[in-house]
RNA sequence: GGCCUGUUGGAGAAGUGGCUUAACUCACUGCCCUCUCAAGGCAGCAUUCACGGGUCCGAAUCCCGUACAGGCUACCA
């Protein structure tokens, strides 16, 4: 029987999701769905100084808010395979690490940060072509182990690379790659502290958790043969790699978490009105394509359609105007009932409309369904319309000055005043008297009223302009 | 420095030796619609695939070199 996929995203908790956290996991989730296998959330969380609080919680509940839901996580356990953070179960590391000890593979290092560094500048002004470390501690006797440990040194443990070895996999995005043991340096499976280190880590547990694949980033397809060592030692099974490329900011540099040019997180984008489905859509084709050149995708014909093989090996630039894109389709496609929940609380930030019932509420909301591309967009675009603009631009004030304006305005005005009820046809034939009686029709007619109700000279159309205002609040405007 | 990846219009990209006078989408520009903005409709937007050689009747596609970009080279992940 084949073995069930297994794939998993692994966070770790020192920040909240991001766009590149959020991509890879979509990949590995569109794999394990696709093959009706299992996707992992797990943490990774052995560098305890930069650990943040919240982040955990974060992750994994912006993920579920994308529709990217784990089958199991640190929330919903498979007690076959929990723990689901590595800090929790450090004894497990220590006993394959002494594993390795005792089959000769790996050995304690007592060498110190300084010294280590000074070995690196050692090797380096001498040339070295590639430096690494210098297997100093390799062979200590226990005596020398004694003395390091007398004067108060705690030992790592390094993982022997093999001699001359070629570690050669076949990479699900970019095919076969391989790497020569010989250019790599025997490295630190555990801390001093007694911290796996992540490369020791990630083995253990996709081990133990049977990963079957593995979508990652493609800063880690230079650990690959690292983990690959380990794997050889133990003798088990490594899983299938992919590795992604990163996504590059607008100046071809790779999203930082300090950048501060675009958005990050998952939770920027939430509160500023783009729809889980809308991400996800754009995520999808950051960086892969489909065959026949389909652009929305529900999830699942993500699932349906994905192939790690068509994912780009080459870097994607996050375009945040695509996005918009995206996310003003997906508005577009919403049904007015989903589209109304989703817009309330936006209209709600807006002063004007707190006090407004439900049903007036949402016949303006349907004005801006077309509109807008974000949820923050329908506040600007109320505001503008709600908030009377005080200090007018040039061109607008030449317009008011105009002979032909101040008729418009104060024939319009009359007409409103004796208008009962304010509907798009009653306002329509409003305008049409207004032009009759005044002989000024086109531009010259309504610029002067829109330009009085709202200041500026572009916005929705004049009837909702007035509707939204009120007969009482449109008359004291012009 | 070493090792490993990558390089097709402003962006995502299709393309796997002849059907490519390089698809599609976003952006941009113009026109139509229209009081205006947006939406929508239509049209335009790479004689060329980082550069230089080579193989071939034929190359964006194969080979070599160069340049540039990124990753790893941590007791970070």
């Amino acid at each position: 029987m084949e073995k069930k996929v297994r794939v998993r995203y692994a966070p770790s908790p020192t920040g909240y999701l991001h766009i590149g956290g959020a991509r890879s996991a979509l990949f590995n989730y569109l794999y394990a769905k696709k093959y009706n296998g299992d996707f992992v959330f797990r943490i990774e969380d052995t560098d305890i100084e930069r650990n943040i609080p919240g982040a955990e919680e974060s992750q994994l509940h912006d993920l579920i808010w994308l529709g990217i839901i784990p089958d199991e996580s640190p929330e919903k356990p498979n007690p076959k395979y929990a723990p689901y953070r590595q800090m929790e179960k450090l004894d497990i590391y220590k006993k394959y690490a002494q594993k390795l000890v005792d089959m000769g593979v790996a050995y304690e290092c007592y060498c110190t940060e300084d010294e280590l560094a000074e070995m690196k500048e050692e090797q380096l002004s001498r040339g070295v072509k590639s430096f690494k470390y210098n297997r100093h501690c390799l062979n200590l006797t226990p005596e020398e182990k004694e003395k390091y440990k007398k004067e108060g040194r705690k030992p790592t443990i390094r993982l022997k690379m093999m001699e001359n070895h070629e570690f050669k996999f076949h990479d699900l995005v970019r095919g076969d790659v391989s790497f020569n043991s010989n250019d790599i340096g025997d490295f630190v499976i555990m801390k001093s502290n007694g911290i796996p280190t992540y490369n020791f880590a990630v083995v253990v547990d996709d081990h133990l958790m049977e990963i079957t694949h593995v979508l990652r980033g493609e800063e880690h397809l230079s650990n690959t043969p690292k983990q690959l060592q380990i794997y050889e030692y133990f003798g088990w099974e490594p899983p299938q790699f992919g590795h992604m490329t990163i996504i590059v900011n607008p100046n071809g540099k790779k999203l930082s978490k300090r950048d501060h040019n675009i958005l990050q997180f998952m939770s920027q984008y939430k509160e500023l009105g783009y729809l889980p489905e809308a991400i996800f859509n754009f995520l999808f084709l950051l960086g892969w394509t489909s065959e026949n050149n389909q652009e929305i995708f529900t999830k699942e014909e993500a699932i349906k359609s994905f192939d790690p093989a068509r994912l780009s090996s080459s870097p994607s630039m996050f375009d945040n105007k695509r996005l918009l894109w995206t996310n003003s389709y997906y508005i577009k496609h919403l049904n007015d009932e989903e589209y109304f929940d989703f817009i309330l609380p936006f209209m709600k930030k807006v002063e004007f409309f707190a006090k407004k019932n439900e049903e007036e509420l949402k016949k303006i909301s349907l004005i801006f369904k077309q509109e807008i591309r974000n949820g923050q967009e329908i506040v600007d675009l109320l505001n503008e319309i709600v908030v009377k603009k005080e200090n007018l631009g040039e061109e607008e004030t030449a317009i008011l000055d105009k002979p032909s304006s101040s008729i418009v305005i104060e024939v319009f005005k009359k007409s409103l005043q004796n208008l009962d009820e304010i509907n798009e046809m009653n306002v329509k034939n409003l305008f049409k008297q207004v032009q009759s009686a005044t002989g000024i029709k086109g531009k010259d007619l309504y610029m002067p009223i829109r330009i009085k109700l709202t200041g500026v000279m572009h916005g929705i159309e004049m009837f909702n302009i007035i509707d939204i205002l009120g007969k009482e609040e449109s008359l004291s405007r012009l």
